[in-house]
RNA sequence: GGGCGCUUAGCUCAGGGGGAGAGCACUUCCUUGACGCGGAAGGGGUCAGAGGUUCAAAUCCUCUAGCGCCCACCA
């Protein structure tokens, strides 16, 4: 074994390993409740970001647990079709070709996107392989596999036939780059600094002597297609005006003034000028006054020929003239600064357009109330819990899903009409007759659907539904589904509501994990696009695969937020060199080796197991409570500071001493303990874990042939174990070795002099522990001998230490610094007296007695007694000095 | 307008009613037979501020400030 952890040349092959042994498990075993978990289908554009790294991390670190405990656990993996993503990206691939989508038409077209899909679609899958994941790598799904589209037609049918999908012409979210309507939740708002344009609208007669009213708008492009003005009904000021007519500027349209409760009259001027095609407040107040919706743009917003003589221009070119041509007419009376919310594209962040066109949607009121209860009742938990917060109240207020896109690349929306008769029908197959007349003029439906309706799905059309599969029984419900909070709505929820209604009323997963979202050090969205993004890639190269897993796992907490640090991936890396080496160490040391059980002869074994007890009842509990952060600090914490830093040390004498029992005796626990460590360790760190772990002379019953299917610690089988007496004691010890160890770097000690100290103890019970225990240690703090007595005296020159209630002088030879001595000696004593003095304070509170938990009390009373005694000590030392 | 999260050592962050912690950085020492991706010993904090609850508050409650995020038809 070479003296450092190599990943690069460990990882490939280990992972070969896992694949050639077939570990990732996808066979249905009966009778045994399975583990299956199914990944967020990656873009099939995409590539691994940080996003990914941590969500893949925490599913892979939970599935490797599991299947260690010998359920059968399936991880489905796959990728996602990403209609808008992948048609942006294949039309930017054209565009450098000199064509457009347009050029190919729409079969060529789709047929480029599937060949994108061959060549890019394995990358991700790659990486989720560098990384380790465990994955059901035989069974990989794409959204658009043969059997997939037969799920998402069959949805669609039965919804259609349900009566819960419908068609409208209704305002939606038009993005005019991708030319295609996009859902409520594919919007991101943004506050926009712009302005409130005050615009006079003459009355065609004066009415009252009035003849005009001043409308404000944000959007002054869009007053091409006023078709009304409304004002509120109780508003004094417009009373007189109801029913009036005004003459639309610009264009010349009379339109009617119209009463609305909507029209809130302290806001601008209380007249509102209302464009029902372009937006959805004004198609509200359009239909109620059966008011005219004239659009005046188009797909690309541009202006369209209704808009006059601004026909054909930009819309913000468009803006800009009929702002100057208003003003030209002494029409425009002010301008205020305005901050307002904006709409952008979730894909290309191009301005949202409300946009009237005839689009499908889905009425979701009926599909949400059983998925909140399954949430309000804990069929559904989500961690951490306040995130039911947020699905409740997204979930409480749904609003119809417009799932129809104007793209080529998707799930072709499978209604047909028929031309001769105007029968419009969902079909499973394509049909070519009409059902009703019989004629075969026949079409289908140009739209594709939202590609969130076909993701919502993921968690049983993965599984082979909807034909009858034994796949779907086994592996539905899914165990555990982790995630990013960004798409709670947009899949979460959608794949609780279809999962419900196509799967009995049962819930598609127990747990839902959200974890924190991945910020750089700027506190900025990592992000390729913005330059701010960390290639995983990258990381896994200088750190190691386990080094990247393990850095990520530390950083995760019940906070939403993560601040990605590189330094957690360096000493996550150093961790993975420690745990190496460490594992070198004891596989050095095995000459004379009998496999065997561990033999708790000492005080620092039964330490050692104690500790390890503790650790994996806190490693279990915590990886229950997805508490990753905890669990990977635990693991650091056991085998740096208290295996490799004690428990290794303390056992180089013992494996050189010459007794054979007492060498093979600590080989046992140093094996034992190290194979349960890894095993523990190995969710996270699954490569160095398994490349050691394989080279452990274990008894034959612990032996498998991977340590990714050996058994899980049992945290029972530990517990007995537990041994709060040996916990104590080493404890102490521990105290005392750190305490002479700081004599010796105060006073620069050559490493090599042994020295010889005296420990003053308080009885001879005291002194016959440090007699029989100490001995072990006194290597560790570089003492060559010892002696111990109740009433000895402190030698000449020599410094004191005070530590667990005993008192041990170092004789140093030509000592002492006195003034430094005492100094040192003095700051102690303060301490020492402050806390007494906080601690007995609280002891003479007559409420703290009275009130408090006994425990406490003597807990507080016995460190009291302790602080006092040191404190004497301290002070008796003092004395002496000056 | 409503809601959520964060504010703890120079930096990045854990902890979450009863003795202030880690990693990195810093200081001193160590070519000690696993590891310099290492070892030993140190320095460094009125736990954002103000009130309150409690015998006891970094921790619970209220408010304030700053930062970040999410929802909401904010002409």
């Amino acid at each position: 074994m070479s003296s450092s952890y190599d990943p690069n040349a460990v990882e490939g092959p280990i992972f070969e390993s896992w694949v050639a042994g077939n570990y990732f498990g996808s066979e249905i075993v009966d009778g045994v409740r399975p583990y299956s978990v199914v990944i967020p289908p990656p873009n099939v554009t995409g590539s691994l970001h940080m996003g990914h790294a941590l969500n893949n991390t925490i599913q892979d670190v939970v599935i490797r647990r599991i299947r260690m405990t010998g359920r059968p656990a399936r991880w489905v993996v796959g990728t996602d079709h990403a209609g808008i993503a992948t048609q942006n990206k294949v039309e930017q691939k054209l565009t450098a070709e000199g064509l457009s989508r347009y050029d190919l038409g729409r079969e060529k077209f789709v047929e480029a996107c599937w060949e994108w899909k061959a060549e890019y679609g394995s990358t991700i899958i790659n990486q989720l392989k560098a990384m380790g994941c465990s994955c059901d790598y035989d069974d990989i799904w794409f959204t658009m596999d043969p059997s997939y589209q037969k799920a998402v037609r069959r949805v669609f049918v039965d919804w259609f036939d349900a009566g819960l999908i419908y068609r409208g012409k209704r305002i939606i979210n038009w993005c005019p780059r991708c030319t295609t309507a996009l859902s409520d939740i594919e919007v991101e708002h943004e506050d926009v600094d712009s302005h409130l344009w005050h615009l006079r609208y003459p009355l065609k007669e004066p009415v009252a002597g009035i003849d005009h009213v001043i409308v404000a708008t944000t959007r002054p492009e869009t007053m091409l297609g006023d078709t009304c003005v409304a004002v509120h009904p109780e508003d004094e000021r417009y009373k007189d005006l109801i029913g009036a007519t005004v003459v639309l500027p610009l264009i010349g349209r009379e339109i009617p003034i119209v009463a609305d409760d909507y029209v809130d009259p302290s806001f601008g001027t209380g007249a509102v000028k209302v464009t029902p095609a372009h937006d959805p407040n004004d198609f509200e107040i359009g239909e109620r006054h059966d008011c005219a919706k004239i659009n005046v743009m188009n797909a690309d917003a541009t202006i369209s020929g209704e808009g006059g003589a601004y026909a054909g221009l930009d819309r913000y070119e468009a803006r800009k003239r009929i702002i100057a041509d208003l003003e030209a007419a002494g029409l425009l009376v002010g301008i205020d600064d305005h901050v307002h919310s904006v709409g952008h594209c979730y894909r290309c962040h191009t301005v949202i357009e409300p946009w009237l066109s005839d689009q499908w949607f889905v009425d979701m009121k009926p599909l949400a109330a059983p998925a909140i209860d399954a949430v309000r009742d804990g069929r559904v938990t989500f961690h951490p819990k306040r995130w039911e917060n947020v699905y409740f109240h997204w979930m409480e207020n749904i609003r119809d899903w417009c799932i129809s896109r104007q793209l080529w690349w998707g799930h072709r929306i499978p209604v047909f009409y028929c031309d001769a008769c105007g029968n419009m029908e969902a079909a499973l197959d394509d049909i070519t007759t009409c059902s009703k007349c019989g004629s075969s003029s026949i079409r289908q439906d140009e739209d594709v659907l939202d590609t969130w309706f076909s993701s919502q799905l993921w968690p049983f059309a993965t599984f082979g539904w909807p034909e009858p599969d034994p796949r779907v029984d086994y592996f539905y419900p899914t165990a555990m589904l982790s995630t990013a909070r960004d798409i709670l709505f947009l899949w979460v929820a959608r794949m609780i509501m279809s999962g419900m209604y196509f799967n009995e009323g049962q819930i598609p997963f127990d747990d839902v994990i959200i974890h924190p979202t991945v910020f750089n050090a700027e506190g900025k969205r990592m992000s390729k696009s913005l330059g701010t993004g960390v290639d995983p890639l990258d990381l896994m190269d200088h750190y190691g695969a386990d080094g990247m897993r393990f850095g990520l796992m530390l950083q995760v907490t019940g906070a939403q937020d993560l601040k990605f640090s590189e330094e957690k991936l360096v000493s996550s890396r150093n961790f993975a060199n420690k745990i190496w080496n460490a594992s070198r160490f004891v596989l050095m040391n095995l000459e004379g080796y009998e496999p065997g059980e561990p033999v708790a002869n000492t005080v620092a074994d039964r330490w050692i197991l104690s500790r390890l007890a503790d650790l994996s009842a806190r490693v279990s509990e915590g990886l229950d409570t997805y508490e990753f952060g905890e669990v990977a600090r635990l693991l650091y914490d056991f085998f740096w500071s208290e295996f490799c830093d004690w428990y290794i040390e303390l056992s180089k004498a013992r494996l050189n001493c010459g007794d054979a029992a007492s060498r093979l005796a600590v080989q046992r626990n140093l094996v034992f303990v190290l194979d349960r460590a890894l095993r523990l360790l190995h969710p996270i760190m699954p490569f160095v874990t398994e490349e050691i772990w394989r080279n452990l002379p274990l008894p034959e019953s612990e032996r498998a042939a991977s340590l990714m299917i050996a058994a899980w610690p049992d945290p029972a089988e530990l517990a007995g174990f537990v041994d709060e007496g040996a916990e104590r004691s080493v404890s102490r010890l521990i105290e005392v070795v750190s305490g002479i160890r700081g004599v010796r770097a105060r006073y620069q000690l050559p490493p090599k002099q042994q020295l010889e100290v005296v420990f003053k103890t308080a009885g001879d019970a005291e002194r016959e522990w440090v007699e029989s225990e100490f001995a072990a240690m006194a290597r560790l703090a570089g003492v060559g001998s010892f002696e111990a007595g109740v009433g000895v005296d402190k030698p000449a020159h020599s410094a004191t230490v005070i530590a667990s209630g005993l008192e041990v002088y170092v004789p140093l030879e030509g000592l002492v610094d006195f003034d430094a001595e005492a100094a040192r000696l003095a700051k102690e004593r303060d301490r020492l007296s402050g806390d007494l003095g906080k601690l007995e304070k609280k002891l003479s509170n007559e409420g703290f007695l009275a009130k408090a938990a006994s425990e406490i009390i003597e807990k507080d009373r016995a460190r009291a007694a302790e602080l006092a005694e040191a404190l004497a000590l301290v002070e008796a030392q003092l004395a002496d000095l000056s």
